[in-house]
DNA sequence: TTGACAAATCAAGAACTGTTGATATTATGA
DNA sequence: TCATAATATCAACAGTTCTTGATTTGTCAA
């Protein structure tokens, strides 16, 4: 139940690293305003190509943000189930210990 | 206001980079269940006490533990301020955009 | 004082991450 | 079929982060 597993922790880790970087957190900005292609963000963010594809593979990865193919455009959508689970992590940590888990005297 | 300036944006990352690690993630885990010495943690966490207080220092600079000494021992408690701080950044970049954001085209 | 313990800091190396420019892939329209 | 556009992938490098073991600092008690 509450019991946070190896894997759990590591899940938890892959999203906040995902999260952790400027570029990264600039395009989910601009996903908050929907779907945009890559080469929207490109003009936008003033970045490379290839730095792109490389910060939205670590999103995708994550499961933070999910593609979609239109000829030769790639559209790119943020995917709020993902960034819900992310805000429970966060409710997670901060939220007091329940009896029972107290009770199991922690981890 | 609704503005994400450039420093919002590295505290955003550095706060995703400090819980984007296992180690931290167990360290916070613990910490719900209320302050803990380091060396309660070196034992619970089986890490060699120098990489505790790597982890440590990185969880207290990016605010989110804080630290006390008695005697001999250091004190650390989670600071839950800075964790809502987090929860609230989640929600800002899941939430729909507002009018008058959306009137300013984005970002 | 001195000895011993808790924790922080440091130095070196290993592992990982992000950037860049070049190349490959996929789709389109002529 | 070919040229081209949009994107992904790759290889190399630079920069950063994490781990380890050794050393240092701060505190206490004998």
């Amino acid at each position: 139940m509450a019991t946070r597993t190896r894997t759990d922790t590591d899940r938890a880790a892959r999203l906040f690293h995902a999260l952790s970087d400027g570029t990264r957190l600039s395009i989910l900005e601009r996903l908050r305003f929907g779907e945009r292609c890559v080469c929207d963000l490109t003009d936008a963010l003033d970045a490379a190509q290839s730095r792109l594809s490389f910060h939205l593979k670590v999103l995708k990865d994550a499961g933070l943000v999910t593609d979609r193919r239109d000829g030769r455009w790639m559209y790119y959508t943020m995917n709020s189930e993902t960034l819900s689970e992310v805000g429970d992590l966060i409710e997670g940590l901060a939220s007091t210990p329940s009896a029972a888990e107290r009770k199991k005297g922690c981890c």
